[in-house]
DNA sequence: TTACACCCTCAAGTTACTAGAGGTTCAACC
DNA sequence: GGTTGAACCTCTAGTAACTTGAGGGTGTAA
């Protein structure tokens, strides 16, 4: 029996977290002692394990819902995480356009401080004038 | 003169947002017409462009906050705004490295996914067991 | 003058947590 | 068995960067 603290410990989420997850309804409500305090037995961690590798692998909350509401009906057909995975990556990818498009213009941007005043420095003017961008880079989010 | 959705338009911003900016004090506040509508002219367009433009290069409204500062007295030395764009590439490598290891790890588990049930999907298992990542990705964040 | 698209304010909701106040419980040590 | 102190509890509010909605006013073109 795990407290939260040590299940907090063994995958690297905060306690507080932990008990957001629970309020929410993404981890269930576990025992409880005498005095009330969590106990968690290895069936919470392996969920919270999953909720926290889905989360580093960028999925949303929703998403690993449906992910853990998928698992817990084992007989619905593949598919439909194949689906949550496959718009994950592709979100994946957009993001990573994105952010080479940017390292790009910050590295351009970085270089070209020659060390001088505000007023003839390269950074403010890159960000200033758009028509400057190497790059087309389109609507931030997601 | 622009009203407020025509600068929206513009500028590729949602109305709310422009009186979030507003709000916050990022823009100022414009002039009026006599029923109480926004009017902006080209320093309103200017000012708005560069916010949106250092948005989607990932800068935070904290940090956009103090490079319109800094455009805004262009007398100080320039380090101050070559520290922040420095800052922001540090940060924007470390999310490329992340999300390439996650695109491989989701790659994987698309291509493994070979269309039958849930209960033998790689997909969920990859998120299940951790032991099976490829890849250390660390904390999730930034 | 009458539509009606567009504008206004204010309040609350969103995501995924994080932080803090103020108080209780557990477990180890003497 | 008593005491200490880390870890636990609940509840509320705060964070970023917006978005949504209600309820109502304005501007302009036909």
């Amino acid at each position: 029996m795990l407290t939260i603290g040590s299940l907090a410990k063994k995958t690297g989420t905060k306690v507080q977290t932990i008990r957001y997850y629970e309020q929410i309804g993404l981890m269930p409500e576990p025992g409880r002692t005498e005095g009330g305090q969590r106990r968690y037995g290895d069936d919470e961690l392996d969920r919270l394990a999953f909720i926290r590798h889905a989360r580093q692998l960028g999925f949303s909350l929703e998403a690993i819902r449906e992910l853990l509401d998928l698992s817990d009906h084992p007989h619905r057909p593949c598919h439909e995480a194949d689906a949550i995975a496959r718009r994950q990556l592709k979100q994946v990818e957009q993001r990573l356009a994105r952010l080479e498009a940017l390292r790009t213009e910050l590295k351009r941007m970085v270089h070209e401080c020659s060390g001088g005043q505000t007023a003839d420095c390269r950074v403010l003017e890159v960000l200033r004038d758009h028509s400057e961008c190497l790059t087309d880079h389109d609507e931030i989010g997601a």
